[in-house]
DNA sequence: GAAAATATTGTACTTGATACAAATTTATGG
DNA sequence: CCATAAATTTGTATCAAGTACAATATTTTC
């Protein structure tokens, strides 16, 4: 049944990855809009239906890693110390993520090419603004068991929202910084000197609410 | 060669109309994306060439007045007292938009319809979810003109991300309270509480800074 | 090695969208 | 009022994403 390491899993493994890296490399070569599932199929030596197959949707082959972040984000509240308001938690991880340079803060010439080529591609732009939905949906139902609330409630998603959008926005300036060549801690301090401004705002949203 | 009542104009107008009319109506009684554009053309008996040229995109048919919340949006701080912070400007606009029921505002049978065949379908959710961007962008660069900066800047950005997140976690919001049968007043209130709380965080966030 | 399970492929089809030429309708100038 | 210019509408052809479903090939299991 399950078959962990059989020949057909890592098979499997392999062509998705083959895929996946053929169809990266096109996409920030060419454009994500100037490059057809049929061609990416040719590249790799696979047949259309395969490709979608592992991938439903086109843009799925740009983004492979977003479970990653939202899991991070859940672990970050579940293991948060006894008594600490979620919206602290929140705080001291993004702290540490600029400090290691991990995703949500990581400002480097590949990562300003990898954004570059979603800004320029409809398709691409409409699927991070889907997925910035999800996570704001995800932090939401965290947030909201984080406090012993069956559902997420108004209070949840608004300081949910709040915090997607303000590390959407932190992050961007981040990155113009990065691409204005600035010393090399400017873009990190920008990012982080919004976000500690965000949260000092969102705390008074939240002031009376368990979240904060 | 204007010739603002003509025939031509006011039968390009007509047929418009007609085609809109159409399309809104089917998609609001069978989901947009069960209703194909040649079945729209054929009910508008109209080519379907036609349809496109009058709404480039499937999803135009459906959001057709977006330009004008802008608009107001941009008048409200264009023409705000000499003085007044751009923040105050916004948070006294969207008390009148609550009293008088405005677009942003206004909670009915109709309104929750409306929006819930956008929930309904993918398309539509990515087109609202754009406009909600291009409005952030629009917000942000009339903020920044507002406080006599050329281009938008850092804080004008946050504080435009910021007031539409606010706007569309309170619009929501007051969405649910009306869906949930509560007495009449119940939305607006809910709505109006998620937005002052906003709005004072939001100020928290933008003190020093010239917006707020 | 045969049978079952699962991947892969091929074919056909639907739909939105674009390009471009042909045909129709309205406007205009003598 | 007619010829012609301008603009609108239509038809045809084409492309790409995505889905449905059957046919084929490969791996696993017994």
């Amino acid at each position: 049944m399950s078959n962990q390491g059989g020949l057909r899993e890592r098979k499997k493994e392999a062509t998705r990855q083959a895929i996946s890296d053929v169809a990266t490399g096109l996409f920030l070569e060419r454009g994500f809009d100037n490059v057809s599932v049929a061609e990416i199929a040719e590249s790799a030596e696979v047949s259309r239906m395969t490709v979608f197959n592992y991938f439903p949707r086109k843009e799925d082959l740009f983004f492979d890693r977003e479970e990653e972040s939202r899991q991070m984000l859940r672990a970050a509240i579940a293991e948060r110390p006894a008594g600490e308001a979620p919206i602290a938690t929140l705080r001291k991880l993004v702290q540490g993520l600029a400090d290691r340079a991990q995703p949500f803060a990581k400002f480097t010439d590949a990562t300003a090419k990898f954004w570059r080529t979603v800004a320029d591609s409809p398709a691409l732009s409409a699927r991070a603004r889907e997925m910035r939905d999800e996570l704001i949906d995800d932090l939401a139902t965290v947030l909201a068991g984080a406090v012993r609330r069956p559902l997420a409630d108004a209070d949840a998603r608004l300081a949910a929202s709040m915090v997607v959008t303000a590390l959407t926005v932190a992050y961007a300036e981040g990155l113009r910084e990065h691409k204005a060549r600035k010393p090399a801690a400017s873009a990190r301090e920008a990012f982080l000197q919004i976000m500690e401004r965000s949260f000092s705002g969102v705390a008074t949203m939240l002031k009376g609410t368990p979240y904060a």
